[in-house]
DNA sequence: CAGGCGTGGGT
DNA sequence: TACCCAAGCCT
């Protein structure tokens, strides 16, 4: 096995220089704003995520603040930032932090988990980030520098394995893993890339499996791509953009114009509908879940 | 466990 | 310009 310090210190190192400013890392951010920043950030550039993290943690700086409100206030506030059952997740969160935890942010890393759109990742991060706790952070960046420094391999497997565990549970360090945890993130989120990766500028590119190797190309199972055009989640993106925007009730013929093909119109309505993100209402009428 | 689930910026 | 893909989760 490889010395887990080879590796540590020098990416220690480069986050104590490199570190990003961000609201939810600083020392006034609180474990509800750790929470809603993990939730936010599922798939979502950074980006993106700043300007609505600030406007949620003005409007709902604590659970119990965003728990009073309906969940269609928390779609609303949402805005375009993506796969917005997110928004009713996290209100879920409230509600349960409310009503099972005296309104705290739970620190354990097994009540985290149970929380409505909380799993091994960000049950993980929030025990991590908001409480200093131990655990090993697998997210997509790590996954990619882990593949690379230790495995040779330009990508991680299609799905977390027991062997990409082990290994992230060896370079944990005994003493910082919360800081260790988000170094690493770092680096694969500003360095260690998905595309174009900035070995140049990588303080480990002497220690890095892969790049010693000549940075092989990947030769793994096809990685999965996605289509969006023309898809049930492009015509739901637009129900929905409809229903955030209107305060009320919104009559179907306002629906009927954003999307041409009725049929699937219908079909993603009735899919928002059932997923909790939009109500019928009497009279032909839909609005965000009161 | 593979597929569904939004959106927009980088290359 | 067309992809690629970004701090995943749930069923």
């Amino acid at each position: 096995m490889y010395e887990p310090n080879r590796l540590r210190e020098p990416i220690l190192d480069w986050y104590s220089e490199n570190a990003r400013d961000l609201p939810w890392r600083r020392t006034d951010a609180t474990p509800w704003g750790v929470l809603v920043s993990e939730i936010m950030l599922q798939q979502t550039p950074v980006a993106r995520v700043l300007p609505i993290w600030t406007m949620w943690m003005v409007r709902w700086p604590t659970p119990a603040d965003l728990a009073a409100e309906s969940s269609g206030e928390a779609v609303r506030h949402w805005g375009r930032l993506g796969y917005p059952r997110r928004a009713l997740r996290l209100h879920g969160c409230a509600q349960a932090i409310v009503a099972d935890h005296g309104g705290e942010v739970p620190s354990d890393y097994t009540t985290l988990r149970s929380l409505p759109g909380i799993g091994d990742y960000t049950a993980a991060a929030v025990a991590s980030f908001a409480y200093g706790k131990s655990h090993a952070v697998l997210d997509t960046n790590v996954r990619r520098v882990l593949a690379r420094a230790v495995s040779a391999e330009e990508f991680p497997p299609n799905a977390t394995t027991s062997a990409e565990r082990r290994i992230a549970e060896a370079l944990i360090p005994p003493v910082g893993a919360a800081r260790w945890a988000v170094a690493v993130m770092e680096l694969g989120a500003l360095v260690c890339t998905a595309r174009a990766p900035r070995c140049a500028d990588c303080p480990i590119k002497a220690r890095c499996a892969w790049h010693l190797a000549g940075k092989p190309a990947y030769d793994g199972p096809a990685r999965k791509g996605q289509t969006y055009e023309g898809t049930d989640r492009q015509c739901r993106g637009r129900l929905l953009a409809v229903l955030r925007q209107a305060h009320g009730a919104v009559p179907k013929a306002a629906l009927d114009v954003v999307w041409h093909d009725s049929v699937q119109r219908e079909r993603a309505l009735d899919g928002l509908i059932s997923d909790g993100l939009a109500e019928a209402l009497d009279g032909d009428s839909y609005r965000l879940p009161v």
